[in-house]
RNA sequence: GGGGUAGUAGGGUAGCCUGGUCCAUCCUAGAGCGUUUGGGACGCUUUGACGGCAGUUCGAAUCUGCCCUACCCCA
């Protein structure tokens, strides 16, 4: 069975998994008398071990991430607003280890998650991450833009982790599809749980008990709740940071509830444009597919699913949409009372999106320095690198704060490097953090009245300092147009139309192949075989990709243009 | 689901086949001192590791078993 998306909501069938806490007696013992900078090297080491990936190399700043390094504090005082990066100045990564090719995309994905200051991956239970400030910050900024959109016409909710194994057991196709995956809490404290207790993989069975208690009548409709909450599914393959995880950290989930199924139909074409809305603001072009009917979500009519084109050719589901029809509103019993006074039973969508989409983000813009950031979700707008020489050392740190303090009341994110390292390693360090812009500010440019400009991707220029505001909106504007159209062009110079299997077997090595096919599965089994690549789906996106000819790649017979590629 | 490779300091390696009691080395980081500063500064002193559990043994990083974890390949 294919698995797609750990994220957004799929399937799975069989036993359970069963939560054990440790006995208490077994506890290690708790640090007592170690102080704050023996925990990476005394505390975890010593009593739960930690295995993985790489070690954030000072103690103390790796504690308290948000601390000024030493040096600052003694030489100059420096406001705390400073977004400090675990591991303060210089990352080991960054001199012991470059970054990989993004050609190696695999490793450069593993690598660039960690020197880039995102997420740690070496928490000790496999599958589960923990988000660095930097990261945690990219995250409000996309997720910013995520509830903007959804505000609009959604309100937010909160509902429970822990769903009732009664509620949970209802729906059967749910059941089916997730039950090999759940997480279950059996005791409480020493006594065994009257009700298993699952901790949500997706919450349609914690919400739609109360969806049937709150909706009464037809002026309760429509209903359009969201939430973004960690969810847990107990992967049993491979895990990647932000990819494939056991606990989706941020899962944000959209549940409506409909009189009719074409209203339910309208809000999943809803859905469908505000996750367009959404990826667009990222510049992160989309492939739209309606999945084939096996390959839908439990218990849902249909499933469409927005995928990206990953930098190794793959592509990756970052967002579904999916129309539930009335399966839940009948198990759950969600009822309503129309104009006549008669009992209907509703109809719902549901549709996610989760942390694939900072995956998404980092994975098509950055490059071999380290991440490239639209402006709009970058921690860090502009960074500002006062140079530094000799004498006029307090009138450079001085004109950088005003500089600072000009640009932040203009709204914008701006950070002021006052580090005692070099320029040079501050310009490393911050282009691999993906900052948009750099400004480099120095007695030569006080002297001139001017400031050098230097744009992530690579531009360096001379700015008017009076001039500031208007060159920071303008070139933002650029770099996010750049940004657009370098990630569309390079999406569609990977989506081939191909004719036979040879060609599909081919494109699909370098990204995606359009084929005709006639939906039958028998067709899908025998194309998937002889190409090595899975269907996403029947294209409904439309603006990637022209018309192609009708006949089915297998059987001849009647077929629309369908994608075919390696998933993730 | 199947197979492969590997876990030694924060990171990268050596040692393992042939067990021997100081676990070596490179980079980074922490503590300390000094010199530096327009594209990754440097010198000296010092701190820090054999994934876990069990077994074999006088003795285990090394041999055996189980577990955990990571990466790669194939359904």
């Amino acid at each position: 069975m294919k698995r797609r998306d750990s994220s957004s909501s799929l399937r799975r069938s069989s036993p359970t998994v069963s939560l054990r806490s440790p006995p208490s007696s077994s506890r290690p013992p708790s640090g007592s008398s170690s102080g704050p900078p023996s925990l990476p090297s005394g505390t975890a080491r010593g009593t739960r071990q930690r295995p993985r990936g790489p070690m954030p190399a000072h103690s103390s700043s790796w504690l308290c991430p948000l601390w000024p390094s030493r040096h600052l504090s003694r030489h100059l005082s420096r406001p705390r607003s400073y977004i400090w990066c675990p591991r303060g100045g210089s990352l080991p990564g960054e001199v012991a280890g470059p970054l990989p090719q993004k050609g190696d995309f695999s490793g450069w994905y593993n690598e660039i998650l960690w020197q880039a200051g995102i997420i740690d991956n070496r928490y000790p239970v496999k599958g589960l991450c923990v988000w660095y400030p930097y990261g945690f910050a990219l995250r409000k900024h996309v997720y910013g833009i995520l509830r903007e959109l959804m505000d609009r016409d959604h309100q937010e909710t909160l509902f429970p982790l822990l769903i009732p194994e009664n509620e949970f057991m209802k729906e059967a196709e749910h059941i089916k599809g997730f039950e090999d995956e759940v997480y279950w809490v059996t005791r409480g404290g020493k006594n065994q749980l009257d009700v298993p207790l699952a901790l949500r993989p997706t919450s349609e069975t914690a919400i739609y008990p109360m969806y049937a208690l709150w909706v009464r009548s037809h002026a309760d409709l429509p209903i359009r709740l969201y939430q973004i909450v960690n969810t847990f599914r107990y992967e049993t393959k491979a895990t990647k940071p932000l990819i494939r995880l056991r606990e989706i950290t941020s899962f944000k989930e959209a549940h409506t509830v409909h009189a009719t199924w074409e209203e339910a139909e309208a809000q999943a074409e809803a859905a469908i444009g505000l996750y367009r809305a959404f990826y667009d603001r990222l510049s992160i072009p989309l492939l739209i597919t309606r999945r084939p009917d096996w390959d839908k979500f439990p218990g849902a009519d249909y499933t469409i699913a927005v995928d990206t084109i990953m930098p190794d050719g793959r592509t990756l589901q970052i967002g579904t949409v999916h129309h539930l029809g009335d399966h839940f509103s009948r198990t759950f019993g969600i009822r309503y009372e129309d104009e006549k006074g008669e009992q209907q039973y509703a109809f719902q969508t549901c549709y996610g999106i989760s942390e694939r989409s900072i995956a998404a983000v980092i994975s098509v813009h950055g490059d071999d320095r380290g991440l490239v950031l639209p402006p709009e979700v970058a921690p860090v707008q502009v960074i500002i690198v006062p140079i530094i020489v000799g004498k006029r050392k307090e009138e450079v740190v001085e004109a950088a704060r005003s500089l600072k303090a000009e640009l932040v009341s203009a709204g914008y994110r701006v950070e002021v490097d006052e580090r005692e390292i070099r320029p040079g390693a501050k310009y490393y360090h911050w282009e691999m953090r993906g900052v948009p812009i750099r400004l480099e500010l120095g007695p030569r440019d006080i002297d001139k009245g001017v400031l050098t400009l230097v744009i992530r991707s690579g531009d360096k220029k001379e700015i008017p300092r009076k001039l500031v505001n208007s060159a920071m909106k303008e070139e933002m504007k650029l770099f996010t147009e750049n940004l657009r159209n370098k990630a569309d062009s390079h999406m569609r110079n990977r989506i081939k139309i191909v004719q036979g299997f040879d060609e599909a077997h081919d494109a699909i090595k370098n990204g995606v192949a359009v084929v005709s096919w006639c939906h039958q599965r028998e067709c899908a089994d025998i194309l998937e075989e002889k190409t090595g690549g899975s269907i996403l789906g029947t294209d409904i996106g439309g603006n990637m990709l022209p018309e192609i000819p009708r006949p089915c790649i297998v059987c001849g017979k009647e077929g629309t243009p369908t994608l075919l590629a390696r998933t993730f």
